[in-house]
DNA sequence: AGCACGCCGACT
DNA sequence: GTCGGCGTGCTC
């Protein structure tokens, strides 16, 4: 018997299936999905099954598996479904696929060393006569205190051994008892109540049909309760016996929906998300497993979990970008999402204030069903916004806060209300130029200008992480001379703290790295230990502060000033959801929204909280330039460290693609990527346009074949690619 | 990915 | 003469 096997190196030389004989005491026991140890290259390594033949026809000296890492196979018959289904989407290898399903305890690696933590407990061996028999006659404390203690709890907890211990086992009078712990313990703070359903939240909940597959989007405004349908759907699919997946951003995930959901549905949920530790991970994977799990709330990758019967998966916020991983494997959770919803005939339901175009494309033309809800549930309504054209304040001197918003922060402060500020742009300014050169500061591995920050004082590359201590002579004519220039995170709160002397709080990259301290400030910020909370756009989802009463977005135009063809629609979708923050109580809201740019279409429907229009006015633009929804895109992306050879290479294939596409796929490039330089590669790049191509996945797999073996240049190819 | 093999420069 | 730099190629 022979095992065809793929081994843990994600490298793309190596992806293919090895072949191993299936030594005696393994027949019959291994099985397909099973994690194994085999000998690769003169050493061990761990791989997972993934066919078994009787006969092998090559004339390779095979060797044989040397182990079994698992008593149950890790891969289940739907995991290694979804593997094949989803590597006819995206170009990538297997194990990466089958990597990103698992935690890394389970993962194919041969030096993970992640294990099941157990607690041991002293617990009787005899009668609680005998040992208080024993107690009588004995003449040591210790042994008497440990008896009297069992007697009083049954068990007892051992952290240590000691004497005393070891004399009551020998003597068979206690034994031990070993139980698994669950690492993670998520808390519940009981300031959620289930509240029930109003009329429209019935209405949508009524039309989701619970037995079969079908994609719905849910289009509802901030604030309209989409969360309460979720959780009264999942509670249906639960009391029919099944299960359900719940994905959230990461970003919102902490700590309110957690709270909210363990409110209700208590210890049968499992949480899966980059908060935790791989310990915790593999607890909670394993309470999946174990089917004592009904509900799994996660961001991306919970997409895999492990559940059976699954009665429907829901997406929220599915416009959000991190539902695509943006290194191999590039899958979509909203993609795997509906393969799964195929597999186990359950509905997908998909829910967002801010649709992804392509998402209401689709459920215009019916692809999707769509449901809406309108209105603000309980007392809020939307929040009042207006623009404030920042060109007009410059002649006022105000580069920083407009003077109107200055002026209803203080109103705020007065008032005992609450305040929350984004500014989606870490550090203290975006760039440090000279200026009696005029050269700009910029990172010496990248084609990037560094980012100063002050408070460790270093001159940072935000895409490779270099670091300089503070410049103070320009490098290139020696002058010190410097002049700083952009606004990030922190110099808004120094400018916060001295215009206002009110409590402020920052919450971006650099504040929430450390664990728990995301948790820490929004706990600090409900509690209202802080008047205003400042952050980039990690504030800008799913919060809900009752007493948040102003919401100011200090610069607008950051994400419209992207050279990406989504540009118009992040913005409108950030500036919608951050507006929403605000007046979620009986308290009404306010926002003032900061730009240069007053005019842009996406600005003004935000302002006028018109979904549809923005909807129907982006559709033109992406009609006219052929971007989706109305064309597919994928990229090719080329890098390499030798610019000529990069230049070269790319001239390459922008040349295979428009020789072997059909001739209505649009084939743009090779071009210079955004950022063309990082971290000394440079990163070249082929547009590809196209309604139906059915020649694009083998052209593609070709050209992946030829660069796979090739170590100077890179390949890597993203099908629907996030930003372009 | 990681290791052996192999072909050229600066040293005990 | 040898140690060791890392380019190349292979792994069931």
């Amino acid at each position: 018997m022979y095992a065809n096997v793929i081994i843990e190196y994600g490298n793309k030389a190596v992806d293919r299936e090895f072949t191993y004989v299936i030594p005696n005491k393994y027949i019959g026991v291994i099985k397909i999905g099973h994690r194994v140890r085999v000998p690769f290259n003169n050493r061990l390594i761990e791989g997972f099954v993934l066919g078994i033949t009787n006969e092998y026809k090559g004339d390779y000296e095979l060797k044989e598996i040397d182990s079994l890492c698992d008593l149950e196979p890790i891969l289940n018959e739907e995991m290694l479904y979804l593997g094949d289904e989803i590597q006819k989407e995206i170009l990538c290898s297997k194990i990466s696929i089958y990597q990103a399903m698992l935690p890394k305890a389970l993962k194919a690696k041969h030096d993970t060393n992640i294990g099941i933590k157990m607690n041991r407990y002293i617990v009787s061996n005899v009668s609680k006569v005998e040992l208080n028999d024993y107690i009588n006659n004995c003449k040591y404390d210790n042994q008497k205190e440990i008896l009297s203690e069992i007697i009083k709890n049954d068990r007892v907890l051992v952290k240590n051994l000691n004497s005393g211990i070891n004399t009551l086992i020998k003597k068979g009078l206690i034994k031990f008892e070993y139980e698994e712990v669950n690492r993670y313990q998520g808390n519940v703070s009981g300031k959620y109540k289930i509240v029930k359903l109003n009329e429209d939240q019935e209405m949508v909940v009524e039309s989701v049909n619970l037995d079969e597959f079908k994609p719905y989007l849910l289009y509802g405004i901030t604030g309209s309760g989409k969360t309460e349908v979720y959780m009264e759907l999942i509670d249906r699919v639960i009391k029919k016996g099944k299960t359900a997946i719940m994905l959230v951003p990461e970003i919102s995930l902490t700590p309110q929906i957690v709270d909210r959901f363990m409110t209700k549905f208590g210890s049968e949920i499992a949480i899966l998300h980059s908060g935790l530790n791989e310990y915790e991970k593999y607890d909670e994977y394993r309470k999946i497993l174990s089917g004592k799990v009904k509900i799994v709330v996660g961001a991306r990758s919970a997409i895999f979990a492990p559940l059976k019967n699954i009665g429907i998966i829901v997406i929220d916020e599915e416009h959000t970008s991190t539902y695509k991983q943006d290194s191999n494997p590039r899958y979509h959770a909203r993609d795997v999402a509906m393969i799964r919803g195929k597999y186990h005939n359950a509905p997908v339901l998909l829910g967002s204030a801010t649709p992804s175009l392509e998402s209401f494309a689709r459920a215009s033309k019916g692809v999707y069903q769509l449901l809406t809800l309108t209105k603000r549930a309980g007392h809020g309504s939307l929040p009042k916004i207006e623009i404030v054209d920042m060109k007009e304040e410059a002649r006022y001197g105000k580069f920083i806060l407009s003077r109107i918003l200055t002026e209803k922060i203080w109103e705020r402060l007065r008032k005992g209300e609450q305040i929350i500020l984004l500014l989606n742009r870490r550090g203290y300014s975006s760039m440090l130029t000279c200026r009696d050169c005029g050269s700009v500061i910029k990172c010496p591995n990248c084609d990037i200008s560094l980012t100063y920050h002050k408070s460790s004082n270093t001159n940072r590359c935000h895409y490779c992480n270099y670091s300089i201590k503070n410049i103070s002579k320009c490098p290139v004519c020696g002058s010190s001379n410097m002049k700083d220039y952009g606004l990030g995170t922190e110099k808004l709160e120094e400018e916060l703290n001295k215009i206002f002397g009110a409590r402020v709080i920052r919450m971006d990259m650099d504040t929430t790295s450390r664990k728990g301290m995301h948790e820490k400030i929004i706990n600090d910020f409900g509690e209202h230990k802080y008047d205003i909370l400042l952050g980039t756009q990690m504030i800008a989802k799913g919060l809900d502060f009752p007493k948040v009463t102003l919401v100011g977005v200090i610069n607008a135009d950051s994400s419209l000033n992207v050279p990406d063809f989504r540009s118009s629609e992040v913005t409108f979708g950030l500036l919608s959801q951050v507006s929403g923050r605000a007046g979620r109580s009986d308290l009404a809201g306010e926002v003032v929204i900061q730009t240069y740019n007053p005019d842009h279409y996406s600005i003004v429907y935000a302002k006028d909280h018109d979904y549809y229009n923005f909807y129907q006015e982006e559709m033109k633009i992406r009609k006219t330039l052929s971007y989706p929804p109305y064309f597919y895109i994928t990229l090719v992306n080329i890098t390499s460290r030798d610019y000529d050879l990069g230049f070269k290479e790319a001239n390459k294939i922008g040349e295979f693609l428009r020789k072997n596409l059909l001739t209505d796929t649009r084939v743009l490039g090779p071009s210079m990527a955004n950022v063309f330089k990082i971290n000394n590669v440079y990163h070249y790049q082929c547009i590809i346009k196209y309604k139906h191509d059915e020649k694009l996945s083998d052209v593609l797999k070709k050209i992946d074949d030829v660069y796979k073996i090739n170590p100077k240049v890179d390949v890597s190819i993203d099908v629907n690619p996030i930003r372009v």
